[in-house]
DNA sequence: GGGTAAAAGATCGTATGCGATTGAATCGGA
DNA sequence: TCCGATTCAATCGCATACGATCTTTTACCC
């Protein structure tokens, strides 16, 4: 309504931010998704955490940490957290006592089947098509990591 | 390379999770815009809170948090933080004790021009044409936008 | 007009998230 | 071999973020 269109004055509004679309898109998947989440009686990132395991258990923290790009001091109080709640363990690697191992329990594991439909959740959440899902996914991932190098190369 | 192609088992990796192409994004943008916050001294949401104000001076916290979609909870420290470093001024509103106006500073006024080179950066950043930029901005506000519907109409 | 409901911020508790630093263990080179 | 550099996780300080609750003020309704 602002009738900018055209003007010399390019002042801009919050809509026209592509970073605030990122944020404000990511706050919005957390609040659509944390019912579910809830319910298992676990967060968003306790849940990453899991998932890298149910890929391929035992990771270091250094490990999912890369996976995640999340770093120890943030990673070290959830998975504390989900040893807490007996769902993985801890343990220093004998051969080399800086490394903490992070496995799987019994209940760790049988969470993956529970957890299970939530990913198909999330597409029907978001409205799109099979093929749009897919190729939005990819081109955010593209622009990720085109930031991760901007980033890293300073 | 996985090779899962087409098997019955579908485990999803984490590079399948749609959310976590959001959450990895947006963490990357906030890595790789960090450093020009940083040397403006202030931090991502003052800057959201600081654009909000440069758009319509004077607005409730209220009227923030719609537009930022925040809670009071999380406004009302950050614009205490804004206050104390002197960029806006916080007065009840006196037709309405309930309510609290935030107005900007000379100094909250000055940093709109300083702050000005971010948004052409940010374009910089993804590496995309500006059509893709547009394209690709719309396509992530309308998801968020349903986002928000799935979880409001619940 | 008075009492209940609603609105608007603020506060509290919990959980991330990151930069900087620390501590312990390991590595590597002179 | 031995000492400085590196690595890995943990800790600390600070800043979000949100749900639940509280306080104050206003609105509403009989």
């Amino acid at each position: 309504m602002s009738e900018q269109a055209r003007t010399e004055n390019t002042k801009k509004k919050l809509s026209d931010f592509f970073c605030f679309a990122l944020y404000s898109a990511h706050k919005a998947m957390q609040r659509a998704t944390r019912p579910a989440f809830t319910e298992l009686g676990i967060t968003y990132p306790q849940y990453l955490v899991l998932v890298t395991l149910w890929e391929k258990d035992g990771q270091l923290v250094n490990e999912i940490g890369h996976i995640l790009y999340l770093e120890s001091s943030t990673l070290t109080p959830v998975i504390k957290k989900l040893e807490a709640m007996g769902l993985v363990t801890r343990q220093r690697d004998p051969e080399d006592e800086r490394k903490v191992r992070v496995k799987l329990t019994a209940r760790g594991k049988r969470m993956e089947a529970r957890a299970e439909p939530f990913f198909g959740a999330v597409k029907e959440l978001t409205g799109l098509s099979d093929r749009r899902f897919e190729e939005l996914q990819a081109e955010i991932v593209a622009v990720r990591d085109r930031l991760l190098e901007a980033s890293s190369s300073r």
